[in-house]
DNA sequence: ACATTAATTGAGAATGAGTCTCAATTACAA
DNA sequence: TTGTAATTGAGACTCATTCTCAATTAATGT
């Protein structure tokens, strides 16, 4: 259902450009769609492999760009090792903190934050498009290890 | 005078760890700190070469590390064309909004923000230690400019 | 001042993410 | 089914950054 309707934008958008749903870009949408949280394109490239799919390096890259274009995934931030997505798709916004110590992405999300930050932009003159919060440090369980 | 303070930091910082004040870190230190905001790593060797001074790009990269280290510059983010750095001696913690139509960075800061993200924290269970948000969309100009 | 020694440097090779090229393939409108 | 422009994929390429390692040098003790 879900995969159907995420299909559905795909696809809207595309004919909406002239592009073409073809069978790499469905494989690397589906492959996304089933994504539950962040990923890379490189893992996403093996996990079709894997899967017995069939889609280059190349075209990964080339559709993960239409996907963000369309909405249905964001690029979270760039690494060290490379870009981070994330599923969009029937996610709520949301902000993410980082574990420093063992690398867990905990999500949240604040309606008072969002208020804030439009208050903030206002008083700026800034039109806010979409922002990208990140606060570094250490999540419980390591907070408890470093004891 | 701030110059010679950044210096006895980073003297104090190698020094600690038994690591050595050499001419090229003296040089890279000296031109990072004479960046009065963002910097990337490419445009500071430039800069360096041009001055007429001695340090290679593996030398910039190398301390510019350490100097994120002892908290002298921070990395900001980074983009598909490298690392932006930041001088943050003598600066406060502030943070960004990013104009997607000329690329301008808007320093911002808001003592409000601060109290929520720790109250946010709190709530998770994590101790935050730093943050970076960036707001994306038009500045002012550029939202003239539409028009 | 000088020797000792481990840290540092730099040139260029290596790495790795991401993009580009272009001939072969394919979606899709008519 | 056909025509045609969009797409694909293998691998070349780019570009930031890191690594290698022989030569150099800072800092310490004498």
């Amino acid at each position: 259902m879900k995969k159907a309707h995420g299909k559905l934008i795909f696809g809207t958008f595309l004919k909406d450009r002239g592009l073409r749903f073809t069978k790499e870009r469905s494989v690397i949408l589906q492959k996304t769609l089933s994504c539950s949280g962040h990923f890379d394109p490189e893992s996403l490239y093996l996990q079709i492999r894997e899967a017995g799919l069939k889609a280059s390096r190349a075209s990964v890259y080339r559709t993960l760009s239409i996907l963000c274009e369309c909405g249905l995934i964001e690029r979270v931030k760039k690494t060290e090792r490379g870009t981070i997505y994330e599923n969009m798709f029937g996610h709520e916004h949301h902000d993410h903190m980082l574990c420093i110590q063992c690398g867990n992405l905990i999500e949240f999300y604040s309606e008072e934050l969002e208020r804030l930050q439009e208050a903030l932009c206002k008083k700026q003159g800034f039109q806010g498009t979409g922002h990208n919060l990140e606060i570094r440090g250490y999540c419980r369980k390591c907070r408890k290890k470093k004891r």
